[in-house]
DNA sequence: TTGTGTTTTACGACCTCC
DNA sequence: GGAGGTCGTAAAACACAA
């Protein structure tokens, strides 16, 4: 995945753990009146002791609980100006300048600041990424069927490759909270120049694979209690009782077995 | 390179809720 | 009825081994 890829390969663009934005303000059901252009959202300047601690949006914990609270050191960032990811060089593979994503606070400081204030290369895996916003609204696809069949999908294109931009806010944003608000997702979309829908399919996608990870994991682990328990207890055997069933799973698993993507580990 | 497996956007079908 | 949810799937984009 490419913001754990970023995450991974740019540790320096998460320095500060802890951080996030959380002025917000929103509940996940119900949204309140927003602060004027979310000064927020611009600014992960909140230390937090852990995400599991904080007030979301103010409003109590996260609604997805626990689990994912606590694992912010992959969030271990958006913090010292200059560290985080740059705008990319060439204007025309970003649909938007910096200041569309820093209207109130200047560079530097709080969200994303060197991401959105700076004018550096964009971390890219390959530094290819195509501008998707000229076509990406609806009938914008160059030799589109779209307009007039209905159809978005085309031989040639039919989806663009979002920037490590805009994949890191979105993904900031699931990590805060797994069920975008309307005004949340209005916001986000302005922000990284998508549409809503396309937010809103984001957080869709994410969830599907959110669950898919997780499904994995519970797989992995019933393997692993399978492979440990279909040998009988040894009649008169000293352990005896369940302590065996436990007690061989040192020995059948390797650690890498047991490493389960810690990306929402606790 | 190329073949192959995985991930990422995007959609449609269907369901639930207000 | 509309909005948004999941689920399944298509296909481009990508990673990586051979």
């Amino acid at each position: 995945m490419y913001v754990g890829y970023l995450l991974d390969k740019e540790p320096a663009m998460y320095p500060n753990p802890g951080t996030r934005h959380h002025g917000l303000s929103l509940s996940p059901q119900g949204y309140v009146p927003a602060p004027p252009q979310y000064p927020d959202f611009t600014s992960y300047h909140h230390h937090l002791a852990g995400i599991g601690s904080e007030q979301h949006h103010g409003q109590g914990p996260p609604a997805w609980g626990v689990p994912y609270a606590p694992t912010r050191e992959e969030w271990t960032g958006y913090g010292p100006p200059g560290s985080a990811p740059a705008a990319p060089t060439n204007p025309a593979q970003m649909g938007f300048s910096p200041a569309d994503f820093n209207p109130v606070q200047p560079p530097g400081q709080g969200m994303l600041p060197p991401a959105l204030g700076s004018a550096g290369p964009q971390l890219s895996p390959n530094a290819q990424r195509r501008n998707p916003y000229e076509w990406m609204r609806r009938g914008g696809v160059p030799g589109s069927t779209s307009t007039t069949s209905g159809k978005t999908r085309t031989k040639d294109k039919y989806r663009v490759v979002y920037t490590d931009h805009q994949r890191l806010e979105l993904e900031k944003e699931f990590h805060y909270s797994r069920y975008i608000t309307i005004r949340r997702k209005a916001e986000l979309a302005a922000n990284l120049c998508l549409t809503e829908r396309q937010v809103k399919i984001w957080f869709q996608n994410r969830r599907a694979k959110e669950r898919k990870v997780n499904k994995k994991k519970i797989q992995q682990q019933s393997q692993q209690a399978s492979t440990t328990t279909p040998t009988p207890p040894m009649v008169g055997s000293s352990g005896g009782g369940m302590g065996n069933i436990c007690s061989s799973s040192g020995t059948l698993l390797s650690p890498s077995s047991l490493t389960i993507k810690e990306e929402f580990m606790p």
